[in-house]
DNA sequence: CTGATTATCGTCAGGCAGACGACTATGATC
DNA sequence: GATCATAGTCGTCTGCCTGACGATAATCAG
């Protein structure tokens, strides 16, 4: 019989942020480094407990601004500047995912453009966008020449895991892909950050003509740019359409 | 900073569920009658706390047995009869979603074929199957001839409204529809699911051509049925395919 | 036997995606 | 300034899939 709420155990919850961003070709997440045990040393996903009065998107969203200064989106008004997307993404709560205490973690997916740099609280240099690549390899292949090569703290590896395959299959329903880009950018752009997603190389025929005959999806500004060399660009922004009917096809392989 | 651990708060955790099945022609999830206040007579959602050493997947399997008498299936293994899908919806954490005290509850998606009568531990009676539109209604349009008019307790109309949205979307791509249907079935009967989910009339002919030319969606069994009236109908079981591609598509409007 | 019902196979036209050719407009290099 | 490399944009063609729908098959109810 549920809610007996003379006896109930306590536990502590959390909310952990999946913050994605693509820089430089490659999909990266926001990593930040533990300075207390457990897994002193050790990078991990940022978050924190969830106040006593606070919902668990706010809570969010206050991690989110405390770690990147983004502002979270709520996706029914019109996006502000530097404003990500934010959605829950799952719970974990295995038992000893912990070692000191039961932690159920409300993770969240966060998607950010390519921002000038990230911005920690009071110690910057323990806060970096790392490629996921490096954060989810177990086996040191990074190892050498980078610091990254202990796995993530806690159930972190899945928890980013996890995030990254939602981000992957959700651009292909979505206009989700747009978040990635700044408010004003070119289909070039726009297809780097597919392939950077996925980890494929597209068709920029194909991939043009889809985006530009799919309605609502691009919205051309008028402008036009020359920021990659080649051709001028014309300049979109996101339209209002927040789904893809017929989706974006993720190549086979 | 994370992981404080001399100071959090303290939450209680708890699972609802929501469990969708298809009898007569109609998409049913499975409400109990709250004996206890807050809410005392309302309908609700199955569900209960979490216990200290209990995971979150492990809670909901045995609220979902305690309930139903069904077992949850674990995906990688083949499945049991009496089975049933069981997968995590999303966590709500409204600080103000139970009168009492904060509570975080983790909420599970269930589908289960239709069975002989839902089963409670103690008292049968204040358990059972409801159209999903009765137990959404708002307006009490089921008012007159059913206890169902007032709205379910807590916030469950909206994790009932979630999880239904995540049925129908989840049965386009993948192959969950046989969750709802026995061990072997029709063709027909599976698309009277499709039509049940999704509130849809399908073609037969291009429904058949569909599933039936989907590698791995299907393997005959062999046998044949005439359940329904009509010319006999092969059997089919489940095949190992978990995703459709390319997807079902649901008939606009 | 006749009609109703369900299952199953076929046909055809339209739409969309993948493969790829062609042309355009810029910066870089000589 | 000519040439080349680079990136963007427009077209074409072919094959696959879907929706619409005709036709046939096998049962049951009268």
């Amino acid at each position: 019989m549920p809610y007996d709420p003379s006896a109930f155990p306590a536990f502590a919850v959390s909310v952990d942020l999946v913050v994605l961003t693509v820089r430089r070709h490659a999909l990266c997440a926001l990593a930040v480094r533990r300075g207390e045990p457990p897994f002193k040393g050790r990078w991990a996903l940022p978050g924190g407990f969830v106040r006593p009065d606070e919902d668990l998107a706010a809570a969010a969203a206050r991690e989110l601004i405390e770690e990147t200064g983004l502002l979270a989106h709520d996706p029914t008004l019109p996006a502000p500047p530097n404003a990500a997307h934010l959605e829950q993404l799952a719970t974990y709560g295995d038992p000893k995912r912990d070692p000191r205490m039961r932690v159920v973690s409300v993770a969240h997916l966060a998607l950010a453009p390519d921002l000038p740099a990230p911005r920690a609280g009071g110690d910057a240099h323990s806060v970096r966008w790392a490629p996921v690549e490096s954060l989810l390899d177990q086996d040191g292949a990074f190892g050498r020449d980078s610091d990254l090569a202990a796995p993530l703290a806690f159930d972190h590896a899945r928890i980013l895991a996890d995030g990254v395959e939602r981000a992957r299959s959700k651009i292909e329903y979505s206009s989700l892909a747009t978040a990635f880009c700044p408010q004003e950018f070119t289909v070039g752009e726009l297809r780097r950050v597919y392939e950077a997603v996925w980890g494929v190389a597209l068709d920029p025929r194909n991939f043009h003509r889809k985006v530009t005959g799919t309605p609502g999806f691009l919205v051309p500004t008028g402008g036009t740019t020359t920021r990659q060399g080649g051709r001028p660009a014309q300049l979109f922004r996101a339209g209002g359409a927040t789904l893809l009917n017929p989706p974006m096809l993720r190549p086979e392989v």
